[in-house]
DNA sequence: TGTACATCAGTGAACGCGCGTTCACTGATGTAC
DNA sequence: TGTACATCAGTGAACGCGCGTTCACTGATGTAC
């Protein structure tokens, strides 16, 4: 069975998407090669023609996400005003929707416990895409004509980390929707947003 | 060897606090029956005298630490007043000692990432916790003067725990630490405390 | 007072299982001659 | 044009390991007679 020239390219691609998906839904440990492998429709030993290690796959994985995570950020605040930009992304952020989807979800939400017990590697790409992250928002708050950028980003992507981490945690479904909604008009207010529901909140 | 009456109880409770901060560390997954039983000074097998299995364990410790940070929130707000007692509770909270120890830490911070992957049971013991903290604090803000104490307890506790997640998150100790004295800062402004560092903080 | 027996917290060998990793192999296709 | 060989993504059996769990056993002491 010979492949095409890019047939390695693409599967090593979609490992890696698959990967990010089960890695925030199953954490570092919970993901396994066999059953990674097997959800390509690959099985087991294939893994090592594409990583060195369970933990490279990792690592390569993360990055991934959040390079995707700042691209989803850049895109959304494309169009409209910085403002309405911003606000959409909390809203997005904050949303029932967001806390129900964990593997497609913000890492930070989704990887934060598993963090002390990973790979220095793990950690290092861990910490690099919080930065890039924080400096993304920054900018975009700054755009929205406010000082301290990277002071408030910190504190918003914080408090907004904190909120699904707790809505997560929550069983009452009501009382789950309340807390971020709450969240959302606390850290809308901070920014000097209005709350009118602009982005995809609920 | 005949033991004393009291003897297996103190065994047992033992092992509960053992398990607590292993369980805080090293995470449910992590937390080995092996280890824990190595680490109280007795062999692997004597386990299921003590706990019908290791989920069982799990929940039983998670219990205790709930118990415990609530009784130590008590304590806290016992001798002062309760607008002191309050920006205390927050600056130990948010301050770099709680950060660096995790084993004696928020439970929330500590294993809010591992929750969706563990049994119902300790799932349950989870937000039955968070839901006594939770009213805990809402008492100590009622009793600061302020309305609204669910819901300020609610949005505290989440910037709380978002802003302790992220510092450990973050490996540069400068940028850790103003992330959390800015977080300090906020929420004592928005509790309307003011910040002179009544606490415990740095 | 002395002996036989019951108690029971803890011991340690053994189990089945899933894991990450290794490695000799497969087999369809491109290339050399 | 036809044959022999090289390529290489993927296969699947096998490995060593640590895990949670089971269970026959130990042995110091209290109790019965």
């Amino acid at each position: 069975m010979r492949y095409s020239e890019t047939h390695k390219a693409e599967t090593h691609a979609k490992l890696v998407k698959l990967a990010g998906r089960a890695l925030r839904e199953k954490g570092p440990e919970g993901l396994s090669v066999a059953e990674l492998m097997g959800s390509a429709g690959l099985t087991h030993g294939g893994f090592y023609a594409h990583f060195k290690s369970k933990d490279a796959l990792l690592a390569e994985a993360l990055q991934d996400i959040f390079v995707e995570s700042n691209r989803k950020l850049g895109q959304m605040t494309e169009g409209p005003s910085p403002r309405a930009a911003l606000a959409w992304f909390i809203d997005s952020y904050l949303s029932p929707a967001h806390r129900d989807k964990a593997s497609t979800g913000c890492p930070i939400v989704a990887l934060n416990s598993d963090l002390p017990r990973q790979s220095r590697r793990f950690r290092a790409a861990f910490d690099a895409g919080v930065r890039q992250l924080v400096g993304n928002l920054a900018d975009r708050i700054e755009a929205s004509g406010l000082a301290d950028g990277q002071r408030l980003a910190t504190l918003v992507l914080a408090t907004m980390a904190g909120a699904v981490v707790l809505s997560r945690a929550v069983t009452d479904e009501g009382l789950s929707d309340a807390l971020l909604a709450s969240a959302r008009k606390n850290i809308k207010a901070q920014l000097g947003l209005t709350d009118t529901d602009e982005g995809a909140a609920r």
